[in-house]
DNA sequence: GACGCATACTCGTATAGACGAGTGGGCAAG
DNA sequence: CTTGCCCACTCGTCTATACGAGTATGCGTC
């Protein structure tokens, strides 16, 4: 095993840079550089104070950066580790097209087993409830929604917690109203149901997880969420669905293909 | 101004939750409710160490929690911020649409200008470069590509920073390897040339920003970046640009349109 | 009025020490 | 061999203190 010093060096005295930042500098080009690879543990708080000579306190502020970046993630008893890059679910922009919609599984559950994950949905919840104001809005100011709650997990770990809203007056004593809709999900039975489906409009937003999406999504610091907000228009133009997902944004890319004209 | 035991209340002692939690929820909820608003300044690291009865370290401890979600940020010297939400901007799916490409100026000057802020791009690079492995897989493998840098500011803020490749072959001394490649930009200058585009790939990824993104954006702490790479066909299926952008994630929000076929 | 300076306030950085709590290995008792 | 405990090591939380550096304000001088 390498000595800290030729893995890390030494602190500039000179360098007006704090010396928590320049420590972090040190981890982070150690990572960059493969010293230290996905999952290894990082010196110990210990290990870093007497190796820089420094207090345990700047050791830590400097661990701090490092996960604040994303980089690294730290576990109560046993160390700080690289994080590794978790297997990332790619969504492709026609993942909603009638072909995908035939099967007796959900579009997640397909996927996620050709992707060669265990997929898993959860804390199932469907209920019928007054719109915030937004929801409202998009959907055309029903006086109450019927709203599906459900998260979603890939080998056991949480990566999607979603919500569809539909207007009441259209998903009531349907098949949309129970906890499995059936082959296709809702939107099959939409269209089953007369509302032939058009378009979807999509808004991405990314930001930092409220502390209640850190525990439903169990999201280490450094994370942050990608907020989608699905419309779903069917052909008189009509909005039947708005779909409100939060993700681990370590957990997906999303694709889209758009049109040249 | 209403006292600071009407605003936070006090602590739970017997709960088993860590002090510097407490206070965080304390302030969180306070935001929340509109007591404090955006922009507003948060009591001084002074007045929450009297009004608590703790340490500094813990109240610091606490509005780290604050600006690691995004909610506040502190500027040196002035205090503790409500972290304000900036105007964002939306990219529309049909940005690149042919037709919005015969105006003089760039889509973000006119689209920016639509909107009511003032547009400026900075650090303008064109260079010929060895391409990176990602970058020459999406292109076919040129040797070289001409890489054209450059950063989008909206009010005098850093909102965007963006690099497009072409492959060296297609873009050697044409307008496109100017530093302003005339109206249209070069979408209009490839057609011109006979690429006629045909469809663009866009990938999505959210993410913490590393240090060198903090800088060129001028990233707040707890503000993460989208990283968006775009890929455009010509018609004849060849890959003829690739643009990597990263934006700060507060300042956008991005719009895609999909049909439901 | 314009300028410069002192000052009081803000957050930033760093030290030293203490105790708590989760983890895992070793060792002794059964 | 298995069980259970202890201990060493890890990070988490908290206190107390000190000094540095950026900001704003007021005041006195020019």
């Amino acid at each position: 095993m390498p000595s800290l010093t030729s893995v890390l060096g030494a602190l500039d005295p000179t360098s007006d840079r704090a010396v928590f930042r320049q420590i972090a500098d040190r981890l982070r080009e150690a990572i960059d550089k493969g010293r230290f690879k996905e999952g290894d543990k990082l010196p110990s708080e210990t290990e870093l104070v007497e190796h820089f000579g420094v207090s345990r306190m700047t050791v830590r502020n400097a661990l701090a950066l490092l996960q604040q970046e994303g980089l690294a993630v730290s576990e109560h008893g046993k160390g700080v580790f690289v994080r590794p890059r978790p297997p990332v679910r790619r969504l492709a922009s026609d993942r909603f097209a009638r072909r995908h919609r035939d099967q007796g599984k959900s579009a997640f559950t397909v996927e996620a087993e050709a992707a060669g994950s265990r997929p898993e949905v959860d804390s199932l919840e469907v209920k019928e409830e007054r719109p915030s104001q937004d929801i409202a809005a998009r959907l055309g100011s029903p006086r109450k929604v019927l709203a599906r709650r459900r998260r979603y997990l890939l080998d056991g770990r949480p990566v999607e917690f979603a919500t569809s809203y539909l207007p009441l007056d259209l998903a009531r004593d349907t098949p949309i109203a129970q906890p499995n809709p059936g082959p296709g999900g809702i939107y099959a039975r939409l269209e089953e149901m007369g509302h032939r489906l058009d378009h979807f409009d999509e808004e991405i937003r990314a930001r930092m997880p409220s502390p209640a999406e850190v525990r439903t999504l169990h999201l280490a610091s450094g994370v942050p969420v990608i907020h989608l907000i699905r419309t779903a228009f069917d052909a008189e133009g009509r909005a039947v669905e708005v779909c409100d997902t939060v993700m681990a944004a370590d957990a997906y890319v999303l694709s889209y293909q758009l049109p040249a004209t």
